[in-house]
DNA sequence: CTCCATTTGTGCGTATGTATT
DNA sequence: GAATACATACGCACAAATGGA
């Protein structure tokens, strides 16, 4: 072993152990305690080397807990046609979604002008939880013109996913008209959904859908956990 | 004083300090033993928090030596109107660039990796504040091979633009890799230089560019303030 | 639900090493 | 070389959060 500080030694062994799989993303790492008495050393110098693999984003810490090795960030790649799911499985990763509400109510400003229809019209509003590998990474509402999709909840309920329902509902495609990034604090709602705590910064994604005749088809807002997600743009048509 | 970690008091304390122009860039801070005196602490309790300052980058430590104020609050200018983000000009603002600082050290672990290169080569380091009319929006951290691009400092300085540096470096033409987008939480640093609470969520885009034969010519991250910025993309000019 | 063992987070005290001045 | 100052390491104690009984 070079002749270096004894936490970093440690640190290297540690990143050496995930890199072979012995500690696969999300699990638990062995406690300060565990590692301190197995190289011999105090529980503070273990601390130290974790503190930097933290630091280095390998590894997280939850008090009362333990360490656990970091999942990579998700690359969720924004475009026109790619879905959830797709976006995931090329990652590699398992995608769900979980649809928590299904109101229908009138629109408001923001969401009537996305739609095209005036202030107060009936909207149907979707509101779900994305998880990919169990763990939340995203909280989504969308919102459809109620009036021109009288059946998509009713269709939702028992597809559970957003295009199979639109299929139902007569509409064979769409595409993505536009796509709006920001970044935001996490509020209550959020934070609880995605468990994370407030003020945790967001990527909120804000879209509308259109048919095929370019018709309004779908206003949705979504939050991506700023430490599960990253968003990718392919290429040189954009100059961010 | 919030109800938080002691460690945490204290380097807010000093950060504050720092940006009352209480020590300077370059100026030695007292040592850790007169801190803890001050302020009836223990001398590990006072390198907690000088060690988050340090990771921040507010700060560097000189074993033997002592702890020095790296922040240059003396930013020089070296250009006025430079080629501004196309998102952000093209929304009818006016856009302006400001260079704060111009270094050559070696690179980190992760610059390296997204410039090809090996750990440790010195690379060309360039730092500096975007504004829209006059308010800051983004902060941005270029960095560069140096080996490759001896005298693009030079350049820089007096040709006030990336794109023309990298001409007079023989670089014709460069494109837009990959852009990967996140959000995060501003620290320290991000937060003076946007005017913003620390915390506050911002959109981190980090891309890398390379030349006509694929060489990565520059790898790039920019912190937008969320609050000014939100990043639009045209459904239609992106095919994936 | 409470209770309790576990585990990380914080803080103090001490000692020694190593680089700077 | 001597004094100073940061770096590493050990030990102890308690706080705070977790998770299962």
């Amino acid at each position: 072993m070079a002749k270096q500080a004894i936490w970093k030694d440690i640190a290297e062994r540690i990143t050496r152990d995930i890199a072979k799989g012995h500690h696969k993303a999300g699990e638990k790492l062995p406690t300060e305690v565990a590692y301190g008495t197995r190289f011999g050393v105090n529980r503070h110098t273990v601390r130290h080397a974790i503190s930097a693999l933290v630091e280095e984003g390998l590894v997280y810490t939850r008090r009362g807990a333990g360490a656990f090795v970091a999942a990579d960030p998700v690359r969720y790649s924004v475009g026109k046609r790619v879905r959830f799911h797709q976006s995931v499985a090329e990652a590699g990763h398992q995608g769900s979604k979980e649809l928590l509400s299904m109101t229908t109510r009138p629109a408001d400003a923001e969401e009537a002008r996305a739609l095209g229809r005036r202030k107060g019209v009936q909207v149907h509003v979707v509101e779900g939880l994305a998880r990919v590998d169990e763990t939340p990474v995203a909280h989504f509402i969308s919102v459809f013109p109620a009036a021109r999709f009288p059946d998509l909840l009713a269709h939702l309920q028992t597809l559970n996913s957003i295009t199979a329902a639109f299929a139902a509902c007569g509409v064979q495609d769409y595409t993505r008209q536009e796509t709006r990034l920001a970044a935001v604090n996490a509020n209550a709602t959020s934070a609880t959904l995605l468990n994370l705590k407030v003020g945790t910064a967001l990527l909120r994604s804000t879209n509308v859908d259109v048919d095929l005749d370019g018709q309004p088809v779908e206003y949705g807002r979504t939050w991506f956990s700023g430490n599960h997600i990253e968003l990718t743009i392919d290429g040189s048509d954009t100059n961010i």
